[in-house]
DNA sequence: TTAGTAAAATAATATGATATTATGAAACTG
DNA sequence: CAGTTTCATAATATCATATTATTTTACTAA
């Protein structure tokens, strides 16, 4: 019993006639009457009792034309929802982020994103290499991370240009000058994410690089929970300008030049490079560039 | 999308792999590349994600899949209960009879019937012509009847020979004798069934066969209300031995000879001749003369 | 790194189910 | 009773769906 037999049954059931079921599907009458009666076979039941020149459907048959509704009706249903996961009606799209894209700039992202398809996203934060993880074996269908890379089946292209902030209370003595010399850091309680942070790893990096030696009196897990110790001029921290912007502008931290010495990191994409690319995929990678064009 | 395609991509899902599903459904591993890929080209959509060598749904793909199960069950469904069916474990029969025997013997046939398979019996009481009008458009399955029957495209087998008793009261003065000369039933006050009835049609053709004149005094159209009417002695009544069989055992009713008259009838068994015979059918008939074996 | 193996894709071909046309039988219509 | 309609049957054609053979790619183990 195939798809077409039972829409075959199912025309024939309903306009009582094999001539006029031939002519709805635009076959021949031979056809319906050799699929009807072959079904008969297969099935080992009467469908139809001929009686005269009209059909009527026997008990069996009922059955089966009950059956066969729902069937077509699924299988109707089925194809329509693909049909509207192809048109971005509806779709599903899992996004993985590292912690500061995740946070501060992800949320955002996806928001405009489902304000122009109704589509669900879901959303999973980790580190760069958990990330690189989930891209590998097909667990999320895309990454935004800061730090380096290393599979080779891993596709990575640039995205945002980010910058961490050296930043001090409005009330700190920094607060006025807005711009210190290396040397100036030396003595300075710093508040510092944790060892094995991607803002750690630059802020040490680029230190070391420039030769600036630098205190680290707090550790704190937390950005938001740096932000606030910072505001109490508890000590400065060096935070990635996506996660300070606002209270720059809002006066509560300020920002400070520390020489020409600049705490660099760029943002990638990535994806498995076998991965299939959806409409929603490719749509989501355009809305990603439109929305960095606003932040830049 | 045909249901082998469902089948095929639901057996891919479930072992993650083409080469094993082709192995479990004895069939060639390109077979079944062809299927996925002939499908994802007829749903334009990305069914399964080739990352690496292993397969991962895709969206649409674990969408395909949910509906796909689905259909496969209600398919599955189906047969067995369309196998149900013509193995008689469920089934539907549709019997019309006339009065007599759709009161006083049906009742108890359809209940032994289906002591014996759980099936659905309906069951309309009509006159013979209405029955025999059911029977040409299909309306019900068989019909038992006592008249006779016109139409040339129904098969009438006879039944059962029925016969009429004249009944009088336990306290009737025949009751004593229990055998009466026609000509003693000139003056006697007759309660009958109406004109049309089939009771009434052969009581009144078989007094005029042998000359007898007779008065009707009371007409009731409802058997059972004759007969509480002659155990009350208001008058004697002519009734079918289906019908007071029970009453004259338990000496309520007496049978009276009238002569060598006997009031005689068949009743048989009506069925359209293109009628296809099911199991359940053709059982139903067998059971009617296991039936009518006993009460002979 | 390199054989060896395994999985999926591709190409060419074979098979068989599912159509078609042609025709016949039965039954309803005027 | 001729004409028409409907379904069934037979012979044939077509096309979808399989198969075998082969290539590509990726994983595994020496």
């Amino acid at each position: 019993m195939t798809l077409r037999d039972i829409e075959i049954f199912v025309t024939v059931c309903e306009l009582k006639s094999m001539s006029a079921a031939a002519k709805k599907l635009y076959m021949s009458q031979p056809a319906v009457s050799q699929t009807i009666s072959q079904m008969e076979g297969e099935l080992q039941v009467r469908l139809f009792d001929r009686i005269g020149r009209k059909l009527s459907l026997t008990y069996p048959g009922e059955i089966l034309y009950s059956y066969g509704r729902r069937i077509l009706n699924l299988v109707r249903e089925a194809e329509s929802t693909l049909d509207d996961v192809r048109n971005m009606r509806m779709g599903r799209l899992r996004v993985g982020a590292s912690t500061t894209v995740g946070i501060y700039l992800l949320p955002e992202i996806i928001g405009e994103f489902r304000k122009r398809f109704s589509v669900d996203v879901y959303f999973t934060i980790d580190n760069t290499a958990g990330i690189e993880k989930l891209i590998s074996d097909n667990s999320i269908d895309l990454g935004i991370v800061e730090g380096p890379v290393h599979s080779r089946e891993i596709v990575v292209i640039p995205y945002i240009d980010d910058e961490l902030y050296l930043v001090c209370s409005k009330n700190h003595r920094w607060a006025e000058k807005k711009s210190i010399s290396p040397a100036e850091i030396e003595n300075e309680d710093i508040i510092m994410r944790e060892k094995g942070s991607g803002t750690r790893e630059v802020f040490e990096e680029t230190m070391a690089r420039n030769n600036v030696s630098y205190r680290i009196k707090y550790v704190l897990t937390n950005t938001e929970a740096i932000k606030k110790a910072v505001e109490a001029n508890i000590g400065v921290s060096v935070i990635s300008r996506l996660a300070v912007e606002k209270e720059i502008r809002g006066g509560r931290l300020v920002k400070v030049d520390i020489g020409n010495i600049r705490f660099e990191r760029k943002f990638s994409i990535i994806y498995h490079k076998d991965k299939f690319k959806s409409n929603l995929f490719e749509e989501f990678i355009r809305h990603l560039y439109n929305f960095s064009s606003n932040i830049k």
